[in-house]
DNA sequence: TTGATAATGTACTAACCAGTACGTGTCAAT
DNA sequence: ATTGACACGTACTGGTTAGTACATTATCAA
């Protein structure tokens, strides 16, 4: 007797199978970091099976690479497309630090990876060639507006561009990837609309505050 | 024929076990994480065994717990003791961010106990009824501080107390906490002492600029 | 059509690792 | 000196988990 059920035919679609592993490792990773991670759960939760996984990406470290590298991919990608030429300083300033708390507020699972690779020591970001050559534009950016602020005498000169981008992303970070805890301690939910709006003017106050004060001894 | 070799008879010391097995485990949980740290590895690092671990803290997350608590009791003594009464407003705040700066900086191990409890949500925190109880003293320093500054027309009045831990507490943290991407991207040594300096003056600049300017509408 | 290569599925293995069974030693109080 | 509670060590177990062996199917170029 023939088999009742028609075994329906394989589609070969490396593409996406790919994506859909990285995109499921993705969440896995961010949720339970490497350690934490199964990639049998991963297969689980993918169309495919752990054998692709392997297939693909050789080993569990190195999904969990690829996965840190599309993320830092992405975030290049976003940096690129704003357009602060044509703002005064102050302005330019308050609309990239807009952008920066909007996207670690939008992007949780970049943040989470982000942390946990500095549990890692960064370790797997300093073997990936791709990402140790991040030689993040944003920085560029903020030299440009620093150097026109300065110019036009509303900046105190003594500014590092890269200081104050950690001054910025710090605040930013902090407020998503510390949100169980802070928000434990506190008692406050960092996610509701009343925080996010009173936190995004408040860093951009205190950064536009500081770098058109004067110096102190 | 009797032993060569001369057993040395063991001494009973529970107290000192214990404390054994935290520090060690300290380290652990704080180099791998909860899920990347071994019972085994704190065990062999261990005066003792691991049959002792399980005696004393019951499981692998019960040892993790008595690590977090642990780390939160030593900061909660550290807070107590700064005295800002008598400073003027601005310099209470400066001195306030200084031990703050500093805190950070000399425990990484607590730093990185906190990031790993925010990777797994804070749930063991939740749990602890003495970490749950932690009604920080810090944001009755700050509201103090900010109450004088007010009074003295020196500060602006829309300030939460919370609000402003946090902007110190987020620069601080994240400069220990993301020390491996930041330095490995931007090819800073956060670690170095000029850096150090620098980073400390502009926070506090940063913040008090932010405290003592008119709110922008 | 064919055959080479890329893509995929199934079933397995070996190491690892949290947790335990079971027994021994310590010490203080009686 | 005995006893009982506490402290401790050794050796093991059973489930888990990263990774693989092997077989099969799809695809596409010649």
């Amino acid at each position: 007797m023939a088999k009742l059920v028609e075994r329906e035919s394989r589609k070969n679609d490396p593409q996406k199978t790919k994506e859909d592993i990285l995109n499921i490792a993705t969440e896995e990773f961010s949720a339970f970091g490497l350690s934490g991670a199964r990639v049998d759960a991963i297969a689980e939760k993918t169309r495919t099976s752990k054998r692709m996984i392997y297939y693909y990406f050789g080993s569990k470290e190195g999904l969990y690479l690829a996965v840190l590298e599309k993320a830092y991919r992405k975030i290049r990608s976003l940096e690129a497309d704003l357009e602060l030429a044509d703002l005064p300083p102050v302005e330019a300033l308050r609309t990239l630090i807009a952008s920066t708390f909007d996207h670690d507020e939008k992007n949780p699972d970049f943040v989470r990876l982000v942390s946990i690779e500095n549990i890692h020591h960064a370790s797997h970001m300093k073997r990936s060639s791709e990402i140790g050559e991040l030689n993040l534009s944003i920085v560029r950016t903020i030299d440009e507006i620093l150097d026109r602020g300065r110019r036009e005498g509303v900046f105190r000169r003594d500014i590092d561009a890269i200081d104050l981008h950690m001054l910025i992303s710090a605040f930013c970070f902090f407020r998503v990837s510390n949100r169980y805890t802070f928000g434990t301690i506190f008692h406050r939910e960092l996610s509701e609309p009343d925080l996010y709006n009173r936190h995004k003017q408040m860093i951009a106050d205190a950064v536009t505050a500081y770098v058109t004060c004067q110096p102190k001894l």
